[in-house]
DNA sequence: ATAAAAATCGACATAGTGTATAGTTTTGGG
DNA sequence: CCCAAAACTATACACTATGTCGATTTTTAT
């Protein structure tokens, strides 16, 4: 394995490599919205990025390495989406606001959000990448639902678990309705932050 | 196409073809959960039947073809279960059976209904029977919600749409949990239990 | 300007899918 | 018991996609 990302990310210069590696996750992410990952082949990858088939196996081992590094991509931008936001103490805010912020996250990378869902299977590194995601929401859930007087453990009816259980509840609605419309995925967002606040104890 | 199950499916004896097929349908099921979809090629199941390829293809027209109707058996023997469980009028008494119900298809068909699942997008016939599923569990859960108070409708808070959500959560709280152990999906049950109730307006 | 590193190409080998065909055995109803 | 349909076998083929390789060209740093 030549020259690799992670290996190359930090330069000086920005090399061609770099250009070409962004093209074709750019070209992947397109592609992946026009036929879908089974019907894309490293053939239209490459040709997307305008190279040849060849060429883009000096980037990446296998098709599933683009998709990873596409997925790894995206993911990033999450984590630092969710590092900067502030958090609010008052329960109710924070449980708003970490709607809201979901919302805006699966309107602008549903797309990749779902592929990694559907690949993590399959694909064993995307499956860490996602899990982990949904650890990081787990735990914010989880502090927030212990804040709002829920008891602390993991029992089945204690945060921990329930923070789980409402953590897949939102990836897997909001998995449908971002297929639909932004409509859809905001009247799912307002279902769900109901269903969250109830759990929380705070009934509105 | 020459036999086809559906049209050979209710005949006075039995054809040898009808067990052969079977045969079939069962390996498939064998070597999904030995090596999973992608990994098993139309020549592993042939082989794990005792045919050849070529005596695969009379029977169904491609690999999907064979896990469609997998999962069109499971599928069947779930809206069966349903059909015939008896429905509790009480609403915790409902929400109880139903958990416990689920429990048990998960233990039994957890593979298939995973594999369901993960195919859903990419295989539409399988995207129809699940989503069909769904629907039935989503009225179901809708019924015993309004039973309990919950306004009907499909607004944000209300019964359906909530309903929706609380499926969803079971969905994929019961797909992972299913990976993992018996206990493990128990514990998860019983965290969904709770949210269920909760959300019915049913605090324990 | 030049040599090493990076990037690219095109040919090749492989594996799996689905089709087709020609012939063989099994079976079940009359 | 017999014969037509059903249930195969064996084999070959066309096709598509993947991934590998060595040769060659282009960049980049000095």
């Amino acid at each position: 394995m030549p020259g690799h990302h992670s290996a190359r990310s930090r330069r000086p210069t920005e090399r061609k490599g770099d250009v070409r590696e962004r093209a074709i996750l750019d070209t992947c992410e397109a592609l992946l919205a026009q036929k879908g990952y089974d019907a894309m082949t490293v053939g239209d990858i490459a040709q997307g990025a305008g190279i040849t088939r060849g060429a883009l196996y000096f980037y990446f081992g296998s098709k599933q390495e683009v998709v990873t590094a596409l997925v790894a991509r995206t993911v990033e931008h999450l984590w630092e989406r969710s590092r900067v936001t502030a958090q609010a103490d008052e329960p109710r805010q924070a449980i708003t606001a970490a709607m809201r912020r979901t919302v805006e996250l699966w309107n602008e990378h549903g797309l990749v959000m779902r592929t990694a869902i559907d690949l993590s299977l399959t694909v064993p590194e995307i499956g860490e990448l996602w899990n982990h995601t949904a650890d990081l929401f787990i735990t914010a859930i989880t502090t927030v639902l212990e804040r709002a007087g829920v008891q602390p453990g993991s029992e089945p009816d204690q945060a921990s678990a329930m923070a789980r259980a409402l953590c897949w509840m939102i990836e897997r609605t909001f998995y449908h309705a971002s297929q639909e419309s932004r409509e859809t995925l905001q009247e799912a967002s307002a279902t769900c932050e109901h269903i969250w606040l109830t759990t929380a104890g705070l009934t509105s």
